[in-house]
DNA sequence: TGTAATAGATTACATCTGTAATCCATGTCC
DNA sequence: GGACATGGATTACAGATGTAATCTATTACA
């Protein structure tokens, strides 16, 4: 599988919608960004074609329709992203990382509960 | 204190050379950039500019060098990048992905009692 | 059946980025 | 003193990005 094209943050938004549920029509994906953003269709629609440019996403017809669907899995997308971001600005420096985000998290109590029991695992299971 | 500018990828390079260690003419930024990019003095120059225009770079004279320094802190911008980062890339998963990571990570006691602190702190003040 | 809405394709255009080159003043070496 | 190196300032220029508008074919409503 070669690697995933850079995805940018408008597409992103796009990707993200697909990902979670595909195929779908350009105008399936206009409404359902309705919601958040203030995309005029004709924005969205550019962004499918760079999308597809890009060989990120792909089509097959319905009727006169397209329906779009990923070529890359988000997974993959993540990690690419991860690699850049992180290793930009945390090197390779996993705990520093986790600790800022963890910090900047909006996190609901359960995550929060979640996150301590996993943690007194680790520290109980003897690490180093 | 108001919010960091955005800071790209090539600037970010300059901007860890100074947070390591300023203030700083632009031959020195050019020497210890010299190590491991490939740029030619020229492009250097133009990075330091378009960090003293997006006020991230400070500087002062000395006779007829500059002398660069930031004016925004490395902590500030790691902030903002980890914000945009962890909001375009997970939206609003942010928590399963975090649960993930620190199951996964290979953390030092230190490391995992920092993040019980902060996982304290915040189930005190109240997350929803 | 004509006309407007829609679909996809192409084009637009300002800003940001990466990566310099050019310009002008000064400082330096012979 | 003259030519060259160096400093900062300005300009360049292509590709990516955000954000559409326009063009053309088709569809669907009045």
């Amino acid at each position: 599988m070669s690697k995933p094209p850079t995805i940018s943050d408008a597409e992103w938004e796009v990707m993200t919608i697909l990902w979670a549920n595909s195929p779908l029509t350009a105008m399936e994906i206009v409404s359902q960004l309705a919601g958040h953003k203030q995309w005029s269709p004709r924005t969205v629609k550019s962004l499918l074609n760079r999308l597809v440019k890009k060989r990120a996403l792909d089509y097959s017809t319905r009727g006169n329709r397209y329906l779009y669907r990923p070529r890359v899995t988000r997974d993959a997308c993540v990690r690419m992203e991860s690699g850049s971001f992180l290793s930009r600005v945390f090197g390779d420096a996993v705990g520093p990382m986790l600790v800022q985000f963890v910090q900047q998290a909006d996190l609901s109590r359960d995550e929060i509960e979640q996150l301590e029991k996993i943690l007194r695992e680790k520290s109980n299971s003897g690490e180093k």
